[in-house]
RNA sequence: GUCCCCAUCGUCUAGCCUGGUCUAGGACACGAGCUUUUCAAGCUUGCGACACCGGUUCAAAUCCGGUUGGGGACGCCA
């Protein structure tokens, strides 16, 4: 059993393309057959290594790996001499323009295949003007050169999208010319845009790239493209590479078209963001930070990210949001929201930031726990509830309404940058406008 | 225009092949509540679908036909 993906590098890997290679791994992988790449570097002028790269490293960065790595491009002369064989038996003929094309004289027939998801699916050949194999330029087309590899490399199974089934008929009688056996053909649906047509740019991202530098862990893109258009059963939504090889059988797969939601997917990576530990999570998030110029490239203090990182692995849906959220506690001056610096100003506490600020300075364990007893206690001196301080605290230590809770943000932010930043407030509140 | 594919909650789906166990299950989203120092998370809960019409049958989401709707393909692109 063999398989393939065979991607043009006219564009980056995009999430159908990923969805369609992601389907063939699976089947290889489930079935113990082979699994391999064939870049459809057929036309000259559209291909570039720039996209080649960026397949190759986004196929890696999803965890599929290949058996096989083929390149149409150092093909050319294999399908010339394929398309010479047709000539000499009359099956092509050469164009009449005398540009040098070589074009497969259509039969007149009924051409059949037993799809592994739809079943049986007629046409009449009839209806198909005949086909282009080799153009002026003396390079392949697309279905020429498709089936030529497709027999030559051993394919067995060819898993493709929907798109394709208009091409099959064309394919089915160049076998049949070639003496090819056919294999077996599954055509998957499509994955619809927002909108329902095809996927955009306009309708988001679509290039896996941009999901990566969103943010998005490999595990929960690949997991969610899985459940476009397959399910493993058992009401199961989160599903590992490892697992799903053990359910998937391509036959399971369905008909009908899916809408790509970005909401589900934000919330698959929320999960995955949630469940994959602490080591790996900061290991991800590094990068996003060092993006941010939040952290140095080679010295930054591990072990408060990690703490910082725990704050907010919670409550956040991709790593850029989370590095994001983290951005206060790895700046010198906190930078203020609108609603954060109304809601900060809106009473004069520096008398009760005073207080809590010196108290603060003079507590030896400064813990989550330390740190709420004192503060409660203070609180209570003062006459003030928890909440009519808490919120400006929160505001003057990290400028944001809504955040962690707060002891355990003081507690990750340390005595000394506490101290700091209440100190700093204190001097805001002389200084507001009245 | 021609050909092809598809049709279960707003979205992803289970069920369909092998009719009865389906007053159709789960997840996302959305609403409400609990918790609470905010926001999340979590828990509880609500809303919400078999496109339509005919046929077969004692019985149809499940089988058949048609209609409508959606998608795709008709390149010397892949």
């Amino acid at each position: 059993m063999k398989v393939r993906f065979a991607p043009s590098p006219t564009g980056f890997l995009h999430i159908g393309g990923a969805r369609t290679c992601l389907f063939n791994w699976l089947y290889a992988r489930a079935k113990g057959g082979s699994f391999i790449l064939r870049i459809e570097d057929t036309d000259q002028s559209r291909s570039k290594k720039e996209y080649l790269d960026e397949i190759l490293f986004s196929l890696a960065w999803l965890g599929l790996d290949w058996d096989e790595l083929h390149y149409q491009s150092q093909r050319f002369d294999v399908y010339r001499g394929i398309a010479k064989k047709l000539l000499e038996e009359g099956r092509a003929y050469l164009a009449e323009d005398g540009s040098g094309a070589v074009i497969f004289r259509m039969p007149q027939k009924t051409a059949e295949i037993d799809d592994m998801i739809h079943g049986r699916i007629t046409f009449d050949t009839g209806l198909i003007k005949d086909q282009v194999l080799i153009k002026s330029d003396q390079s392949p087309t697309y279905n020429f050169a498709c089936v030529v590899d497709d027999a030559a490399m051993g394919i067995t199974h060819i898993i493709r999208g929907d798109d394709h089934i208009s091409n099959t008929p064309k394919q089915v009688v160049l076998y049949e010319a070639l003496g090819y056996s056919l294999p077996r053909f599954a055509h998957i649906p499509m994955i619809l845009g927002a909108g329902g047509g095809r996927m955009s740019k306009r309708a988001g991202a679509t290039a896996i790239s941009e999901y990566r530098s969103m943010g998005f862990l490999s595990e929960a893109l690949v997991n969610y493209l899985m459940l476009l258009g397959w399910s493993p059963g058992n009401n199961q939504e989160i599903i590992s590479l490892k697992d799903a090889v053990a359910k998937f059988d391509i036959c399971d797969a369905n008909k009908t078209a899916a809408t790509f939601d970005m909401n589900k997917l934000l919330w698959l990576n929320s999960q995955y963001i949630k469940t994959c530990g602490a080591g790996k999570l900061t290991e991800l998030i590094v990068p996003f930070l060092k993006d941010r110029n939040l952290i140095a490239d080679n010295n930054f203090d591990g072990k408060f990210t990690g703490n910082v990182l725990q704050l907010f692995t919670e409550r956040a849906q991709t790593l850029g949001e989370l590095a994001d959220a983290m951005k206060p506690f790895f700046v010198k001056d906190v930078e203020f929201d609108v609603h954060a610096k109304e809601k900060f100003l809106a009473q004069d506490l520096s008398g009760a930031f005073g207080t809590l600020k010196d108290r603060f300075a003079g507590m030896s364990d400064f813990s989550a726990a330390e740190i709420e007893r004192v503060f409660r206690q203070v609180a209570e001196e003062l006459g003030l509830t928890t909440k009519q301080l808490i919120h400006p605290l929160r505001a003057a230590l990290s400028g944001k309404t809504v955040g962690p809770g707060m002891f355990e943000l003081i507690a990750v932010l340390g005595r000394e940058r506490t101290v700091e930043r209440m100190e700093r407030a204190i001097q805001l509140y002389k200084h507001r406008p009245v």
